[in-house]
DNA sequence: TAGCCTCGAGTTCA
DNA sequence: CTCGAGGCTA
């Protein structure tokens, strides 16, 4: 097939059928490579292809169309990846960054969980900690059919196609007795010569360079197109079995040996240990072996070998407690602290920020990092020109670590909090007991400004459109008070504005037209009481199912709410009596802004009552059993108390039971459990 | 009353 | 990600 030479002089014009020839083009050597399995041009040049098409695109974003071949590998940009759910949630890990913290947060744990003595050993399984992304892969009868990412645990995204790219996965697993079902978790990375060489050719392009192995990793796995991840070889390590139907693992240990039976690739380094000693010998090895492995390893990894053990000890909402991650010593650096600078909140607490010399931290240049507040720079006692250690806590946000005190010089300056704000000059309050100094200005206008950014946010109201820049610019010109104000403006106040076209002007006027209708959970949010965040904001729609039943409530109905105490009960009430709050939602509501309500009944039929889990569920999951009940809006507990409404006995259930008869509250079986469930 | 655990708020860089 | 603080349970 060859490519027509363009001769039009209009390049709009020209960009339309040239998009439409790459389309033909790409499509036609999408057949030849994915079905005919016979390319007739090298990965390369279908890159070019594809990347001259994604350019044009860009520039002519009408010109996108859902058949174009940008499109088809897994959807529009937004969310150009399907969505996975993972059958069982990723959890994280919590962390240790000492071998005090491994004995203490693991294995003293694990052990007064299981009533052990606490010199009773406990054998661990010892993995380093690959510096690279978690996936999960799906096998089904020994084929690979799904691959996902970690995601935020509960959803990933479907990077199949990208996956089937490493070279050293199969796609099909070997061996005798291959499982029904076999879920398999582990992670991705790049090893350091491939990133030298992607580092290298990318620089060749003139293209950035990825700061570190791990960045390079993500930025491969997720490519539009499965052919750039061809390019770029990613390897993988499993570490942890999913779901699996058809065949058992009864230890961590037994799991690595079968999987790497099937032909799945584990880490060789892994290392069996009797106990917990061997697990802080095993870290401190890693610690000198890092320098001279072939990738990057973050720290190590220990989990109870048995899974016996492992599921008895469960989980926690995050992380299990059978397992912990022993990560090295973050990577840090010295530089000049040059100036403290003052940021003021939302909510008017004024927040000291390290003005720093710019210094490089693993691949990534930093320039400011938060000191949090006045009693950390106290004992840290940072000083404007001093030499500080810096380093990225989780890899990713800056944080002075401590001051080099033998590079004082005597010039350095105390930085004290302020007595007024720096913005607006209005009284700074310390609350008792708290550590926070905060603006007690009404109109302080970086107050103002993240109010208004906090209620357009994608949580909150989500105004598509309405950012930081908008917002200063109305703001400025005094469109602008209160977010009431918001639903007033027209398009000729919009077009007064610095780079804002006509289309964009219209964008705006929809996006706040459809947030008028929100839910009122996201309203409730939006409108920025303290102490209500997402999570309360939730709870009170679900619980009162209209604003005027949260704005008339009293104390007291508040605090019946669960996770509702005193102070955010009279956080919330204060809100809703002050006068100025009253009218700013009386306009909203004049303006047509009008949550929708929530049938409070909706699922809340269990509304207010706890219930216990005990025993082995035969049924059904705890997971599942969980859900069930939240979704009727129940409440999941760990322990019996006078407050359990409901015990649900599985076989074998124990103390729990024996403490909800000792307390007379309602045992039920699994059937009772489903029929009460059931009930309407 | 202490010791979890969860939520809220603030923050960095590409 | 981290810290502080609020709420719940033992």
């Amino acid at each position: 097939m060859q490519l027509s030479l363009l001769e039009n002089s209009d390049p709009r014009l020209d960009a339309e059928k040239r998009v439409s020839e790459l389309h033909t083009l790409l499509e036609y050597h999408n057949r030849r490579y994915y079905q005919l399995d016979a390319p007739e041009i090298s990965d390369a040049e279908y890159d070019e292809l594809f990347r001259e098409l994604v350019a044009l695109e860009e520039k002519y974003p009408d010109l996108v169309i859902a058949t174009s071949p940008t499109q088809r590998v897994g959807g529009a940009p937004a969310g150009r990846f399907r969505t996975i759910t993972h059958r069982i949630a990723m959890l994280s890990l919590e962390n240790a960054t000492n071998d005090e913290e491994i004995r203490s947060k693991l294995d003293a744990r694990i052990k007064k969980e299981l009533g052990l003595e606490s010199d009773a050993p406990v054998a661990y399984m010892c993995e380093p900690k690959m510096d690279g992304l978690a996936v999960e892969l799906v096998y089904e009868d020994g084929e690979l059919v799904v691959a996902s990412t970690r995601g935020d645990g509960v959803t990933g995204e479907d990077v199949t196609q990208n996956i089937r790219t490493l070279r050293g996965l199969p796609l099909r697993l070997t061996g005798a007795k291959v499982p029904k079902l076999l879920e398999v978790r582990g992670e991705v990375y790049l090893s350091l010569a491939a990133f030298q060489k992607i580092n290298n050719d990318r620089e060749e392009n003139g293209e950035a360079p990825f700061a570190n192995p791990r960045n390079a990793a993500a930025g491969s796995l997720r490519q539009l197109d499965p052919r750039i991840t061809a390019g770029r070889p990613l390897s993988m390590y499993c570490y942890a079995p999913g779901q699996v139907e058809g065949v058992e693992f009864t230890s961590q240990q037994e799991f690595l040996t079968t999987a790497a039976g099937w032909g799945l690739p584990v880490n060789p380094l892994v290392r069996r240990v009797e106990d917990v000693e061997g697990a802080v010998a095993f870290y401190r090895d890693m610690q000198e072996a890092r320098e001279s492995l072939p990738y990057e390893i973050d720290g190590t990894v220990v989990k109870v070998d048995s899974f016996l053990l492992q599921r008895e000890l469960g989980v926690k909402s995050r992380s299990p407690l059978w397992a912990i991650a022993c990560k090295f010593p973050p990577r840090q650096a010295e530089t000049v602290l040059e100036d403290i600078l003052l940021s003021v909140g939302r909510t008017g607490v004024i927040t000291p920020v390290a003005q720093l010399k710019p210094v490089e931290i693993s691949g990534v240049t930093v320039g400011r990092a938060t000191l949090h507040n006045w009693d950390e720079l106290a004992a840290k006692d940072i000083r404007i020109g001093d030499t500080v250690v810096v380093e990225r806590a989780g890899d990713v946000i800056p944080a002075v670590v401590r001051v080099n005190v033998a590079r004082r010089t005597g010039s350095e300056r105390v930085v004290p909090p302020p007595e007024s704000c720096p913005a607006c000059g209005s009284t700074v309050v310390r609350i008792a007991d708290e550590v926070a100094f905060r603006c007690m200005g009404i109109s302080c206008p970086p107050q103002m400004r993240e109010s208004l950014t906090h209620f357009a946010s994608r949580g909150a109201m989500d105004i598509e459109g309405l950012g930081e820049k908008v917002v200063e610019q109305l703001l400025s010109l005094g469109l602008v008070k209160t977010v009431a104000d918001l639903y007033r403006l027209t398009k000729d106040d919009f077009m007064r504005f610095e780079r804002m076209g006509d289309k964009l002007a219209s964008n705006l006027l929809g996006a706040l037209e459809n947030s008028k209708q929100c839910d009122l959970a996201r309203y409730i949010y939006a409108l920025g009481i303290r102490h209500v965040g997402e999570r309360t904001a939730k709870a009170l729609a679900q619980a009162f199912g209209s604003l005027e039943n949260i704005e008339n409530a009293t104390v007291e109905e508040l605090t019946s709410i669960r996770d509702i105490g005193a102070t955010v009960a009279q956080s919330i009430f204060t809100f809703f009596t002050n006068p100025d709050n009253r009218t700013v939602i009386a306009r909203l509501r004049e303006l047509g802004v009008t949550p929708a309500a929530v049938a409070k009944t909706v699922g809340g039929r269990l509304s207010g009552k706890n219930f216990v889990f005990t025993g082995t569920l035969t049924r059904f999951s705890r997971d599942f059993a969980r859900k069930l009940v939240e979704d009727q809006g129940g409440n999941v507990v760990g322990s019996v108390s006078r407050k359990t409404d409901y015990v649900i006995a599985g076989e074998e259930a124990g103390s729990k039971l024996a403490k909800a008869r000792e307390l007379a509250v309602t045992v039920l079986g699994e059937q009772e459990f489903l029929d009460l469930l059931e009930e309407q």
